[in-house]
DNA sequence: CTGAAAGCGCTAACAC
DNA sequence: GTGTTAGCGCTTTCAG
């Protein structure tokens, strides 16, 4: 585990070369204090002749100080997360942060605790948790006081900050786009038992009740790889089913999947939105109408927010791009007969 | 950027509760020597009672040692580098590494310089840099000598330990595949200009070669989000081409969809495969055919390559699993009339 | 503006 | 086995 071969020069070398003290080449280093030019000078030089690198750990020690942002997310590869988290390391490395990742093993006690403690056990400046699913927030709970901690997606769970999109609107607004396309109600496929589903679910149910339309029963996927498959053959035998909205763009495929093994078509018999704008939602057939919602612009203001939380001065105001409707070609109003295309 | 609030328990706070030393404390903390059961006990538990943690900054500087892994690459979005990266933070956990990513802002030396000096101004182990993509080889280059460094997927760049994926014999299996099905060549869309790119397009052009093949021009995709649908309207343009090889499955994807704008229909006119068994090639309509390939199993050995390296202990021969075909419906053989299912 | 000196919290010889 | 003693390489008072 050791970190390189040949002992690197350390700030003594550099002072040596440079003729001057120490103390000078640390105030150099972090422009701490005002240097005269002539030492500021010779001290760079001396910096770029021994290609000098100051050693973390030392500074960290010594300053109390440490530069990682950790993230700790239970999936780290659906395009949401993936976006977030891109996102994060993006700010992150604007402001001179690593970004450290580690996925949460599974959701039980055991697993996440030793997660944690591999993220606990290294100088970091704060922690960022994805709580779009269970893991992220059972995580959440078991991180000791005194650590920085903000979360990022899902609903918010306790007193941390936490950065949130707008998602409960967004959906809203997708389901009023299908009831105003002439469905008189639109069923609902969460993506699984998370904070995040519900924001989404709620925004569905909201725009259900805004319109007095019927407000049918969830049907939650699971966390197996395909699971909204099966959904979509389920819905396929319901012949009252015209419009389903999906909790993101892959359930939705999943679902359009089933429905066609089922010999349903969309958007033809059913109409089938989905969440998020994957970037293979237009290339999909038919194309999929969906919101997009910015995910990477939340990972840059969850870094924000925690650099803020580090520095004692909440409350300033990032902003990340709003959800944006993106009308495709899989929903349509609800006639039986014909293929022309929608909207 | 502090660490946390309140002044963490250190050694000497357990060392007094537990009324040892502190060289014993130091000594339970890291197994480093016996201890009798005494005083194992009653340190355990003061560490408990204070629950304290070591500082890992003064660890590390004592020690000379780190366990951060830093993982550099251009994309950590698609596909394959998410797997690979996974992968690598799997082992890496598993091994009680903490594992930081950064994207590679561009291929200009700024940039990577840029991020570079994030990753070796920590305290770390060593780094692996995804050779996949062009800022990956470039910033290889520009890692000053000294850092224990391991590159992973692409095709190996200098003499630091390279981990690859038979890329070239998956790809060859495929081509030859499509060439068993009738067709007398097959086009070639490669995905960028990078090493990886090239392995596959190596073993596209030796199958095509083994069975006496004409050996079209490659043609290269671009960075752009969607270049490969212009591939494809383009391919849709020339009636002799009956099979196309991409060098991945979102490719593929996008050139079906080309394809299809251009009039083409697939596979019935013109059979497509893709590269790697992206999880919606299955959903995708046709099902894509393509080869699987470990990339999450690469990760791992990336890792245990580099934890070999740092302990200077090479060559220990890791595998992950080999490609796997997998014929799915987007390919079929060279007929120009019915709709029936291949294979 | 600059240098001397005192640690940061831990590990690693070294004696016992 | 266990304690004592030096530092690891840097930042940061504190004098000057």
């Amino acid at each position: 585990m050791s970190q390189s071969n040949a002992s690197n020069p350390t700030v003594d070398d550099v002072a040596r070369l440079a003729g001057v003290s120490i103390a000078t080449v640390s105030r150099v280093l972090n422009g701490s204090a005002r240097v005269s030019d002539d030492r500021l000078t010779r001290v760079r030089a001396a910096v770029n002749e021994l290609g000098f690198r100051p050693n973390s750990a030392a500074r960290s020690l010594a300053s109390r100080r440490a530069s990682i942002v950790a993230v700790l997310a239970g999936t780290t590869l659906t395009f949401e997360q993936a976006e977030i988290i891109r996102g994060i390391e993006e700010s992150a490395r604007e402001a001179g942060y690593l970004m450290s990742l580690t996925a949460l093993g599974g959701a039980d006690d055991d697993s996440i605790d030793q997660s944690l403690s591999l993220v606990l056990d290294q100088a970091i400046a704060g922690v960022i948790v994805l709580t779009s699913d269970p893991a992220g927030v059972a995580t959440l709970h078991r991180i000791p006081a005194g650590i920085f901690t903000v979360t990022v997606a899902g609903s918010p769970e306790t007193v941390v900050p936490h950065v949130p999109l707008h998602d409960s609107g967004a959906a809203e607004e997708l389901v009023a786009y299908l009831l105003g396309l002439g469905h008189t109600t639109v069923r609902c496929v969460g993506v699984r038992a998370s904070p995040n589903e519900d924001e989404r679910i709620v925004g569905w149910r909201r725009a259900l009740r805004a319109a007095g339309a019927a407000i049918p029963e969830v049907i939650h996927s699971s966390e197996e790889p395909n699971s909204g498959c099966a959904i979509g053959r389920q819905l396929a035998r319901s012949p009252d089913v015209t419009a389903v909205f999906c909790g993101s763009d892959v359930l939705a495929m999943e679902v359009m999947h089933g429905l066609a093994e089922g010999g349903r078509s969309v958007p033809d018999e059913v109409s089938v939105v989905g969440f998020g704008d994957h970037p293979l939602s237009a290339l999909w057939c038919p194309a999929l109408t969906t919101v997009k919602q910015d995910f990477a612009g939340l990972g840059n203001r969850a870094f924000l927010v925690l650099e803020g939380v580090i520095a004692g001065s909440l409350g300033r105001g990032f902003i990340s791009d709003g959800p944006l409707l993106v009308i495709r070609d899989s929903a349509a109003p609800p006639v039986k007969s014909s293929g022309a295309a929608p909207v």
